[in-house]
DNA sequence: TAGATTGTTAATCGATTAACAATC
DNA sequence: TAGATTGTTAATCGATTAACAATC
């Protein structure tokens, strides 16, 4: 059976807590321990880990090291993962800076904008290269990730030159849904929703127990 | 029975696709057209849509103008939604700009930074307050969402202060899961993990119809 | 040994999907 | 009427949780 998105999502950030400090000079940690920081159950981390076949130790827990390239072994590519990212706005710059500095275990390697002032100037160390060329730049390199922070009324059209030229994996953060071909993948971050769906939640439970 | 999460989010973004040019100004709109729109079903657009209580009307579909008034009164609040931003590295402003133009339709009505260079100065329209004064303005002024843009390192301890000062929204930037009591809830946008998720997916995916 | 933890199967829960009568 | 759509209940599906034997 194919490991479920969650079970994806989860052991991305099992590994981060892992690097952690406090926690990443530990020899050993409990699934209940991990699950206490992700606010999760014991149950679930051990599930998710009985996927990657990890032994754990009865009485020990799991050693970290052994997690560590676990989890490495199960969500990295061996050869790393590429990304691209199309729109040098806040957000792309936001993203850019973020690459740079979080710990990303993924790389950036081009920076796209249709802006004729950005194009050609490096911003977080990156050469603002002009969209047009995006296609060339797919042809000559491997590309495993497309990150879409152009306007809304943009991110089609981008997205389906994207996956004409072979991309099959992206990241939007425009604030509409865009549609694929089957076998393409796209995960929406979408900050106006999660916003409206977090006052809305918070409102309404209030509203229940009557404040 | 209350609402589900996947019905709020997924109204949010239907609203989004009524107001979008092309199909605001339809007089209706069948479910099967919203289903299209976010790669869904007819069925569940209904079902999500049974909740508001609207009218649809067989042979017509849904009029656009009931749909956007019924989804408002289920998501906002009449007094409007008062958010508050801690961080204005890149990424807070990315926020702070979406937040004017994106047609967004929470309002932040603070900006919070504890770098000293930023305080007092002015990020899109936002004068740069001191995250020491966090209390102050959570006693005088209403809020209900607030949106950590802060380091990692910092994400728990001003989570813990804003929750003492009776903040139950959260939306956290930083890549860490944060802890809260019951009774708050807090949405997680973690970039790192999407990517490494989506990259990830892929991989397998290909790898399995083998490439 | 006694106690605590893992690994895994079975039970539960909730969300999505299918089905179809009612309506226009 | 015939055909297409809504509103809603029942069926399906998948993910989470609980349970517990095996292990140290």
């Amino acid at each position: 059976m194919a490991v479920s998105d969650n079970t994806v999502e989860r052991l991305s950030i099992y590994r981060r807590l892992l690097r952690m400090q406090g926690v990443s000079d530990r020899e050993y940690v409990y699934s209940h321990e991990l699950a206490e920081m992700v606010s999760g159950t014991a149950a679930q981390v051990r599930r998710d880990l009985m996927e990657l076949g990890v032994p754990g130790h009865s009485k020990h827990g799991y050693r970290t090291d052994e997690l560590l390239t676990a989890i490495g072994a199960f969500l990295d590519d061996p050869d790393g993962t590429h990304a691209i990212l199309i729109g040098l706005g806040d957000l792309g710059r936001a993203v850019l800076r973020f690459a740079k500095t979080g710990g990303m275990l993924i790389r950036i390697v081009a920076a796209f904008d249709n802006d004729a002032m950005k194009i050609g100037r490096v911003v977080h160390g990156y050469r603002c290269q002009p969209v047009a060329e995006l296609e060339s730049f797919l042809r000559a390199n491997r590309v495993d990730v497309a990150i879409i922070a152009a306007p809304s009324s943009a991110a089609q059209g981008i997205c389906d030159r994207l996956v004409a030229s072979g991309v099959r994996g992206i990241v939007n953060f425009a604030p509409i849904p865009i549609r694929v071909p089957d076998g393409v993948r796209v995960e929406r971050i979408d900050i106006a929703t999660v916003l409206e769906k977090v006052a809305c939640l918070v409102r309404r439970a209030s509203g229940e127990r009557g404040a």
